[in-house]
DNA sequence: AGCCATGATTTAGA
DNA sequence: TCTAAATCATGGCT
């Protein structure tokens, strides 16, 4: 490499300043011309110490001259001065000159502070589109992981395996539009990048770019497509947010139980009538049992509970009618205690026995065995909660006594 | 469309 | 944390 240092700090200028001060770094270049004002002077440092030093600088104000008249000449002869200029054996030394300008100018200025550091938001947005299935690996993953999280919170039931599906394809429709996009994008910001660096070799024939500068344009357009791919990935977390509130949104798929769900569940409520609060146990069974989550049995009871206490009259036919039925498979003489489905039998018809001490159905609205039964013992209809440690285990004898 | 049934959610209390 | 009670929102029937 050239050494730089004879061609700075030499005093003034001509007058003429080769027409170029008023760029902000070409004081640099003033400096380098001014030494062909002052050939005969001689005795600086560096190479100014020597001959060839001497050379060097008359050579370099001779470029610059060149350069800068230029733009009077006509084409051909520009031509065959920039040709005479490629071929000068001085081009090298200037080149490095202009290339220490330029460092300084603002290109290397504006860019300094926007040097990679991961964007946090682009950062969440990967990490929510890898978890939700859209980036990453295809299969599995997210979208499974979204569908059974909705299963087991939400409280769908199997036979919603058809919302599955939906959802399913809608995420991979979804995903398959993202990674189009993706695609296309990086397709066209390499093509881009290719074009630019294809543009910064050629013009590095005629002037300066350094290596820097080409990874500095690079930069600069990754950083623009990189903007174009983070409105890519929010509007695909958008559809997807979309997507899954709606796919969970139970409100708005709410699905009546099928019919044997429904049964199971009246037939543990009305054997137990007397206390209808099924224990954990006694719920994960009949979730089982129904195919339904605990949840939903908690609900289910919940709501049948405040229903039927508030219009008895209404349940009277429903609870004659789990009466009989239970009652017509009820074992005479069994009367050992045991939650609902702790003989895996699927039925509750054992564990009915206990409320069912009247066992006998209403004639035309009058009150019904349930009824009376319940009443008489005062239990859950006359409280606001259940007593501490309700469970199904107990209450078959809290009627017969 | 209107009504009722029903599953889910929210709120307050113990 | 569980429950009662109120309420919401949807399904399904007429």
């Amino acid at each position: 490499m050239l050494q730089q240092q004879p061609l700075t700090g030499n005093g003034p200028s001509n007058g003429r300043g080769l027409g170029v001060s008023g760029h902000p770094g070409m004081h640099a270049l003033n400096s380098v011309h001014q030494p062909s004002q002052h050939r005969s002077d001689g005795g600086d440092s560096g190479l100014e110490g020597t001959e060839n030093g001497h050379e060097n600088r008359r050579d370099i104000g001779d470029i610059l001259q060149q350069i800068m008249t230029i733009t009077d000449q006509s084409l051909d002869e520009a031509q065959a001065k920039k040709h005479a200029l490629n071929c000068h054996r001085m081009k090298p030394a200037l080149f490095s000159v202009l290339c220490e300008i330029k460092e300084k100018t603002g290109l290397s200025m504006r860019n300094a502070q926007e040097d990679e550091s991961q964007d946090p938001q682009l950062v969440r947005l990967d990490n929510m589109l890898l978890a939700e299935g859209v980036a990453g690996p295809e299969k599995g993953g997210g979208a499974a992981a979204a569908v059974s999280a909705a299963t087991s919170s939400g409280g769908l039931s199997p036979d919603s395996s058809l919302e599955h599906s939906d959802y399913k394809s809608k995420l991979s429709q979804i995903r398959g539009i993202y990674h189009t996009e993706l695609e296309k994008y990086e397709q066209a910001c390499t093509e881009f990048t290719t074009h630019v660096m294809n543009l910064l070799r050629e013009q590095s024939r005629t002037r300066p770019v350094t290596p820097r500068e080409i990874e500095r344009m690079v930069g600069i357009i990754h950083r623009k497509f990189s903007t174009i791919q983070t409105q890519l990935k929010q509007s695909t977390c958008e559809a997807v947010m979309i997507l899954r509130s709606r796919f969970l949104d139970a409100r708005r798929k709410r699905r009546n139980f099928s019919k044997q769900a429904t049964e199971g569940l009246n037939e543990y409520f009305y054997s137990h009538l007397s206390n209808p609060y099924p224990s954990e146990e006694a719920k994960e069974d009949l979730a089982k049992l129904c195919g339904i989550t605990v949840s939903q049995v908690c609900n289910w009871f919940g709501n049948k509970r405040i229903r039927y206490k508030k219009n008895i009259g209404k349940f009277q036919e429903e609870a004659n009618l789990y009466a009989m039925k239970t009652a017509l498979v009820v074992r005479p003489g069994d009367d050992s205690p045991h939650t609902p489905n702790s003989t895996g039998s699927g039925s509750f018809s054992l564990s009915g026995s206990a409320d069912l001490f009247l066992g006998v159905p209403p004639v035309n609205g009058e009150q019904s065995a349930y009824q009376v039964g319940v009443q008489s013992n005062g239990n859950w209809l006359g409280r606001n909660s259940p007593p501490p440690g309700a469970s199904p285990h107990s209450d078959h004898s809290d009627i017969s006594d």
